[in-house]
DNA sequence: ATGAAAGCGCTAACAA
DNA sequence: TTGTTAGCGCTTTCAT
């Protein structure tokens, strides 16, 4: 079973080439004699239309180029899991590119991905520069930004609201009668970081308090650190607002274990992303949950639009955040 | 920026369109004037050459198919993550394929990944039959088969000694002076599965002891439920294999939450792959590592070697897999 | 509705 | 080493 070729089919079937092209081209026109012989040769050969040559000609690869920095915050493959599936269904597959956070390394990726005539690029976790997009705006080739916005660049992104998200986490802390907050945030260099410190600490002005605040990068480690930090300070809070699951399970796993607190009654922690840990009895953690579904619905459907229609415009979408209560926050004071 | 051809770019270094062409092939050759003149024009233009024309002519898409069912256990994302770097390194990159883990989805989705004209596939954690991986063979696409084996196919196989480190595992078990002894598999129906729990039955069989056993399906609810059974049955076992991580953490989960039990005091649990949460605070699981970056290593070399040499033998790589000792289970008596 | 013919952008003989 | 030529397997006019 070597390479069939519709040349093979076509005089098995006895019509030309062009006639068996037809009735694989979704748009195409033949008749219902033409397409029973072509569709009886082609299954007898084992035929199936080279993905390759037909991208060739019609400029349309039906890949989409994922851009990903790092997958051990669960978020990340989660998402990739669904977006692969939503995509498949549609007809498109993921390839897939890892960059490190860096300048260059984005860069190099970047070229690559083109050199694969992707039709779309979805990037996750990582940051754009108004170059690169540009770039690829150029190239014709739409690009959304999942779980990441990005002033002043023509592209279209998908995120929670998550200034708002990041006020209501500081409203229920301050709901549930926190005096002591604090707050270990996203990395700053992304936007995700700075709306929900942002929104976090117009609550926290709203009631008079000037929380602490420590980047925690997204790091398990560094996020570790500032717990250590906090806790260990002039002014040890007595709840801890952090910027995702994945930082906030180690603020966990450092108040619990190394100081020896307990959540929520010594120290209350909230997250941000609701990943599937976080469910789990061992964290069992309160945190504003990030529709992961209607994000990457969302998402395929801004980036198919796009493609489809290149003249149509970027687009911001936000989705709802949700408090998901859990068992690492108290209840609120009536 | 619109679509630079490899024509524009020899008009303008004034050279034929092939020079051009050579100049950008790795094994061709043009004098050191062509190069540089070449290189120059492409430049300023912008050019890159069309990996889908390339793809078309060579036969070599540079591309690998992973097909993957779930994402949710942590060990697939950590894989994922390193194959794509490891392959992204030698000139190659992921296409990714879910499939539910029935006949027809695979069946399906390994149609589809042959009309990619993909070099090679990978897959992890889906079963293969007979057929399919025939079918590749004559079609020359290698596939290598990662955390899975196959009995009776032609294909290669990367695993951990998964016989050798379920006996370890119950062994270890044993030379902790636990006599009743569980195990929550790996679904039987996967050789990694079956592969531990006869390890672990032999080294239980060589202790004159019967243990209980469970499928758990490498799913959560399938291992609580198992748990449950277990501890609430006549005859409640004071240690646990788990089949992987990722049920493990359900059965602490159960065993500590609704089950009221301390791990290891009332219950020692084990599990297999040492993922990243396996070593956080809140499980301190202890477990059967597998050498993932070994894995990988093994995985990228088995395709590519296959991918270069077509006439090269399948091959099945065993890695070890050591114990490593966490808090989920007691000191060995003397 | 169908076939003939013209490429898509590139690599790989083949001469020169 | 270089340019010329012939395709890779397909879609898409263009006549018919």
């Amino acid at each position: 079973m070597e390479k069939i070729t519709s040349l093979q089919v076509a005089e098995r079937a006895g019509v030309s080439q062009s006639a068996v092209s037809r009735v694989f081209t979704p748009g195409a026109s033949a008749s219902a004699k033409t397409v029973q012989k072509v569709r009886k040769a082609a299954e007898e050969l084992g035929y199936r239309p080279n993905m390759m040559a037909r991208a060739m000609i019609t400029g349309k690869s039906r890949m989409i180029a994922l851009v990903v920095a790092y997958l051990d915050n669960q978020f990340y493959p989660h998402a990739l899991e669904r977006l692969s599936n939503a995509l498949q269904e549609r007809g498109y597959h993921i390839l897939v590119f890892t960059a490190a956070n860096s300048r260059a390394d984005i860069e190099e990726v970047m070229q690559q991905l083109l050199d694969y005539q992707v039709d779309g690029i979805i990037t996750a976790s990582v940051g754009m520069t108004n170059d690169l997009t540009d770039r690829c705006n150029a190239a014709g080739i739409p690009i959304v930004m999942f779980n990441r916005g990005q002033d002043g660049a023509d592209v279209s992104s998908v995120t929670s609201a998550n200034v708002e998200g990041g006020r209501a986490a500081g409203q229920f802390l301050l709901d549930c009668g926190h005096k002591v907050i604090a707050h270990i945030s996203g990395w700053q260099g992304s936007s995700t970081g700075r709306d929900r410190q942002q929104g976090f600490c117009e609550a926290m002005h709203g009631a008079g308090i000037t929380p602490q605040i420590i980047d925690g990068m997204y790091h398990r480690d560094t996020a570790a650190a500032a717990t250590e930090t906090l806790m260990t300070g002039p002014n040890p809070p007595d709840a801890i607002f952090v910027g995702n699951d994945h930082m906030a399970f180690s603020v966990m796993d450092t108040l619990r274990g190394k100081l020896g607190l307990r959540v929520p009654d010594d120290v209350a922690v909230i997250g941000y992303d609701d990943v599937p840990l976080a469910a789990w009895a061992a964290y069992d953690l309160t945190t504003m949950r990030q529709p992961l579904n209607r994000m990457v619905d969302a998402t395929v459907d801004a980036l198919l639009t796009r493609i489809e229609n290149p003249t149509s415009p970027t687009k911001h979408i936000e989705i709802e955040s949700p408090l998901i209560r859990r068992g690492s926050t108290k209840d609120p004071i009536q």
